[in-house]
RNA sequence: GGGCGAUUAGCUCAGGGGUAGAGCGCCUCGUUGACAUCGAGGAGGUCACAAGUUCAAAUCUUGUAUCGCCCA
């Protein structure tokens, strides 16, 4: 092949992601493509959730990411005046404990160091390790402005944190009490309920005899799985019609091993069908407990201290014991006593910390609390009223059933990193809650009158109650700035179900209360990635796949377009390479596709005046009503978060249509000599190149940039910030789509029968034409090139009379086609694949014709479903018969 | 125990009252002037099961089975 002018392309022979990736993407990070700031532009608002400083990039960061980039760059190109808000927060234990396990290999624990030593050691890690995360999400194309970036412990947002803590304290929405809450005892800190893990274990319950007073010999029994915890019991339950004890109720027990004297309490909590039907009560360790405890006035009693070591509130000979050790203690006493009944297996669900491993203890401390159900209120009735939408919709019910039923927020941590309460105690225990020492001196001085020691509350806030003014926060609140008042009251929220109550929630509590407005209108959410056999991914099952490794194998664009692809609403993805892998190649094909525009000329002495409506030839006509079709559809598709099918219809219509069919249709023009068609066609050609790059550029930026600037040096702007492609829909032209459908049908029918029949592939045959309308015998006229040439036919000519001999036949509308073949044809395999055709229409024509025979589909059905049964059993009807001719023709030969 | 979801081609999954779809895999053919990271063609499914609603059910209802996830 000789390299001439026409075979020349400014494209390489495949696009080189890791050549190209990031220098596009520093290219528009350096033109400030990611900033906010279009004054002309609504705006559109999306805040990262923030990643742990602590973290790197897994799958699930990858596909929330995504999603929210698609929508982002969908929104800019749309015009909107586009604001992504990253950042990342402090992540209290995790980041302590990277901390504390530096200091350990240098043999030190942060008590030697202090606590401000250990801050700073907390920071100088922080710069040098922290936030790699960041630096994986440029990898993914992730459109944040980063010059905006926030971290939760930053002074600003750290002053807001402060700020909220002081308010709602003063506006009694934040209190300090005794209660019990997940106690970890390794890490010496209470945790969250997202941190605790409920695992299944294999345990026993221990059946202990209590002797009931006053009456020899007479015992009631009560079934444990934790039976050092009879150390702190007070009483005993049973359910208040349980018959069995009707008579014990009210009556006291002697709690053996300790001699304390238990009340028999009637509570539903006991259930009569469980073990004997007694339960027994440590109020101060376990929950269910607790509420027993409440309801009947018990006394708490305290039995561990913070590692989970008995307390002096137990008998002498148990103090200073590790619990589980105790355990054995209390088990062989009660055994040697008598009163161990007996021991039966039993699977039961117990609290690890995640952090720790450790087993959780319930334990009874003073925490600050946030009274969530005032401001859960509000929270509650923006989801209800429909203000704020949950997408999909069945999470709503996950949400309502949470802020309706929501518990005090448990906000202090008994840690060193994250934002210190600031609350200040007299010597008399006096709190004062202030911005700063100063004000809490000031404070005291009038209360007391005179100068006292004050000391300041050595707990810090847990990490989600600062990343709950995330929304307003990171846009510099409390102070009122300008992207405050265009930016608060986002768009889209973008996140995982497992957080829709840590986070999400709270968020909507926050916002509301300190804003007065929802912090955004819709939250999307979305899956959880697994491995491609459906488990979820965990560095302990070692299944995890990271996807930066997918980015190295095959470019991020097709990493991004496989996870949209795959995000369909309500359902799991389960992550498979073999996927990407076949993205990576639609990549190739875009390309490929587009150097051969480029190699025609396409982007040559481009028409700038060019107007999609006025091009004549009907294959251009065709393609661009198509190209709007597709892009109409990625439009709504987006607009509904139905991201699946948003990547469906720009990868049908540019492998399917575009690459499969129109490049074929236009190449007899490029190769022929109508320089006025082949103009529009290049004309044609690049503008629905253009649009194609523009709805695919939210998926795959990388590739469809490195296009764009690549094709033309005339370019007004990066394809970043390019306008949204048009959906105008009188470009959609009706005949133009009837005739090139109907030529499609012609080529696929001739191919199918050529290969079923073994005619080789190289082979030319004649068409003769039989029974055509003059219409068709039109379109047969203008579009015989592209029929030959895809169709491999020598000449196309009108047939009468009787069939050709040796010819294998096709029918497509109302005529037939023949094509004799050189040698006499196999009759028997023609026979049989004419066979097979009119086999499947049988049955099509026994449906169609059975529902019209049906009196009462005729009277109830629609008009249009009738209509349609009838035109489509007249079609049917019309082939069948040319197919019988054929097949008859056949049999008379034999 | 309660809630949510799933069950569709060999695999992974879309779809959601009116003739069953995609990608991958498989089979046949093909180095035709963008592309073998490709092209042309093909095989392959009583849409888990049962009953009901309907002119019409893979789709709606109810129940059953199996499997996930969340909560207690």
């Amino acid at each position: 092949m000789s390299e001439n002018q026409e075979t020349s392309t400014k494209l390489g022979k495949t696009f080189d992601c890791h050549e190209a990736e990031m220098r596009i993407y520093d290219s528009w990070e350096a033109k400030g493509a990611f900033k906010p700031g279009r004054a002309d532009g609504d705006p559109f608002t999306i805040v990262l959730p923030p990643p742990n400083v602590t973290g790197s990039l897994h799958m699930g960061h990858a596909l929330n990411h995504t999603l929210q980039d698609i929508l982002i760059r969908f929104e800019r190109m749309r015009g909107k005046d586009v604001l992504w808000q990253p950042g990342m927060d402090h992540a209290g234990i995790a980041t302590q404990m990277v901390v504390e396990r530096q200091l350990d290999k240098e043999g030190i624990s942060r008590h030697d160091l202090g606590r401000d030593k250990f801050i700073e050691r907390v920071w100088e890690w922080k710069e040098e390790s922290g936030g790699i995360i960041f630096n994986q999400m440029r990898r993914l194309g992730q459109s944040c402005d980063w010059s905006r970036q926030r971290f939760t412990m930053d002074e600003g947002f750290a002053n807001g944190v402060l700020k909220v803590f002081v308010e709602l304290y003063k506006q009694d929405l934040i209190y300090k009490a005794k209660r019990l809450v997940n106690w970890d005892p390794k890490l010496k800190t209470a945790i969250s309920d997202l941190e605790v893990e409920q695992k299944e274990v294999n345990g026993h319950y221990w059946h202990f005899k209590y002797p009931v007073d006053g009456e020899e010999d007479r015992f009631l029994t009560v079934a444990t799985t934790r039976p050092e915890t009879m150390l702190g019991d007070v009483a005993v339950a049973v359910h208040p019609e349980d018959e069995r004890y009707q008579d014990l109720i009210g009556k006291t027990l002697t709690l053996p091993l300790v001699g304390r004297k238990l009340i028999v309490v009637a509570d539903e909590h006991a259930d009569p069908e469980k073990g004997s039907g007694a339960v027994k009560i440590t109020p101060a360790h376990d929950f269910d407990d607790n509420m027993v405890g409440k309801r009947h006035s018990l006394e708490e009693i305290n039995i561990f201290d913070d590692q989970a070591h008995t307390n002096d509130n137990v008998p002498e000979k148990y103090r200073g014991i590790d619990r589980f050790h105790v355990r054995k203690m209390v088990v062989a006493d009660m055994d040697a006593q008598g009163l161990l009944e007996k021991i039966e297996d039993t699977v039961h669900t117990v609290p690890y910390g995640d952090r720790s491993g450790v087993v959780i203890e319930p334990w009874l401390t003073d925490q600050w609390y946030v009274n969530a159900e005032v401001l859960a209120k509000p929270a509650l009735e923006a989801v209800e009223t429909g203000t704020t939408k949950l997408v999909p919709k069945n999470w709503e019910k996950t949400y309502y059933d949470w802020m309706r039923n929501i518990e005090p927020w448990c906000i202090s941590r008994q840690l060193w990193w994250g934002h210190q309460i600031p609350a200040w105690y007299g010597p008399d225990g006096k709190i004062f809650v202030c911005m700063t020492e100063t004000e809490a001196v000031a404070e005291a001085l009038s209360h007391y009158g005179e100068e006292k020691q004050l000391t300041r509350d050595p707990d810090v806030l847990d990490t989600w109650f600062s990343s709950a003014l995330w929304p307003f926060g990171t846009l510099g609140w409390p102070d009122k700035t300008p992207e405050l008042g265009k930016h608060y009251g986002g768009d889209v929220l973008v996140t995982g179900f497992d957080i829709i109550f840590f986070w999400v929630a709270r968020m909507m509590m926050d916002g509301i209360h300190f804003m007065g407005e929802i912090p955004f209108h819709t939250v999307y959410v979305h899956a959880l990635v697994r491995d491609e056999h459906g488990a979820k991914m965990s560095k302990s099952k070692g299944n995890v796949i990271d996807p930066l490794d997918l980015v190295n194998k095959f470019g991020a664009d097709a990493l991004r377009f496989t996870l949209a692809s795959m995000e369909a609403q309500g359902r799991d993805i389960k992550m498979s390479e073999k996927r990407v892998e076949g993205y990576r190649n639609f990549g190739t094909k875009l390309w490929n596709a587009a150097r051969f525009c480029d190699m025609n000329g396409c982007f040559d002495n481009i028409d700038v005046e060019f107007n999609p409506a006025n091009v004549s030839l009907a294959v251009n006509k065709w393609i661009i009503g198509e190209m709007v079709k597709a892009t109409a559809e990625v439009t709504r598709a987006l607009e509904n978060f139905h991201y699946n099918e948003a990547t469906a219809a720009i990868y049908h219509f540019t492998w399917g249509t575009f690459c499969d069919w129109y490049v074929e249709l236009i190449k007899p023009q490029f190769f022929g000599q109508d320089e006025q068609a082949k103009a529009e066609t290049r004309n044609t050609a690049a503008w629905v190149m253009d649009q194609i790059l523009k709805s695919l550029h939210p998926f795959m930026p990388f590739i469809t940039e490195e296009i764009w600037g690549s094709l033309r040096d005339d370019r007004e702007t990066d394809l970043i910030i390019a306008p949204w492609p048009t959906q105008d829909a009188t470009l959609i032209d009706v005949l133009a789509s009837q005739e090139l459908n109907w030529v499609i049908q012609l080529i696929s029918d001739i191919r199918t029968a050529r290969a079923e029949m073994n005619v080789p592939a190289g082979a030319k045959l004649d068409l003769l034409v039989q029974g055509a309308s003059s219409d068709t015998e039109q379109v047969l006229e203008v579009q015989g090139d592209v029929i030959r040439r895809l169709a491999r036919i020598k000449n196309i000519t009108s047939h009468d009379g009787d069939a050709p001999k040796g010819a294998i036949q096709v029918t497509v509308g109302e005529a037939i086609y023949y094509m004799p073949l050189a040698d006499v044809i196999d009759i028997t395999a023609e026979k049989a694949r004419l066979g097979k055709n009119l086999d499947k229409l049988s049955k099509e024509i026994a449906g169609i014709s059975g529902r019209l025979n049906n009196e009462k589909f005729m009277a109830k059905a629609p008009k249009n479903v009738v209509e349609d049964n009838r035109k489509n059993l007249e079609l049917a009807e019309q082939k069948a018969a040319k197919i019988k001719e054929g097949i008859s023709r056949l049999e008379a030969m034999d």
